[in-house]
DNA sequence: CGGCATCCTAGCCGATACTG
DNA sequence: CAGTATCGGCTAGGATGCCG
């Protein structure tokens, strides 16, 4: 049994599909994608990744870390040096779930222009 | 300049990113995805929608809905007939959001036994 | 039937301070 | 350097009730 698109569409319409829309939702968080798409280059350390990201606070990337190792997405390697070093890298599934978020990156950079006239044009309409 | 997988990456390293995640956090939320895959396969009624997104509330997906046709991602078609009728239905764009949608969802279903049971280990280790 | 307004809760996320 | 602990705001999202 292959699972396809139309499978998986059939699915979506039979079932619940509340599993598949938890994970969603987790993947969409603030900094999950942000993190792994960074991760993508080579691993880092925790205060590269900090730096590399750009915004996200060290509360949030702890987190996101934890949660990314627990779903098997990021393998936690710690080098017993002083100071510790902590280095993170992408696992295979890991690396396969950054390519999905690439691909969602492009998508909205390409929509981008077109999402934003279409906004103006609708809230346009609202003002009037 | 073509905008591949690549640039997009570049992007994220130099820039703040900012749009994108914004965006990002859009179309991961609860019931965007699930309701635009609902559409693909054909214009659905309100109260048929509510049917087939099933566990979506009525105030949810009333919202979704507006965002969506605000982003240009779905048409919303009113008939003035008594009852109303309001029907919805893709645009090219929102189908193509439909589409990255339906890829998130099999790289997901792909990925489910092996995130579970990397959460299983995960866990016992932490309940030592 | 389709949709808005209101209230309320859970939990995401940020800021700050402290530890090994 | 790499975390943990705690507090608090914000808001996504559910429940309910009313309207055209």
């Amino acid at each position: 049994m292959d699972m396809t698109v139309s499978s998986l569409a059939a699915t979506d319409r039979g079932h619940k599909c509340g599993v598949l829309a938890e994970h969603l939702a987790r993947i969409g968080d603030r900094w999950t994608l942000p993190v792994v798409v960074t991760l993508r280059e080579g691993p880092l350390r925790f205060n590269q990744l900090r730096r590399a990201v750009a915004g996200i606070s060290q509360q949030m990337l702890t987190r996101t870390l934890r949660t990314l190792e627990r779903d098997g997405m990021v393998a936690r390697t710690v080098h017993p040096t002083v100071p510790p070093q902590v280095e993170y890298a992408l696992t295979v599934m890991g690396n396969s779930l950054a390519d999905q978020g690439l691909q969602l990156g492009n998508w909205i950079h390409a929509n981008l222009q077109a999402i934003d006239r279409s906004r103006t044009v609708f809230d346009a309409r609202e003002t009037d």
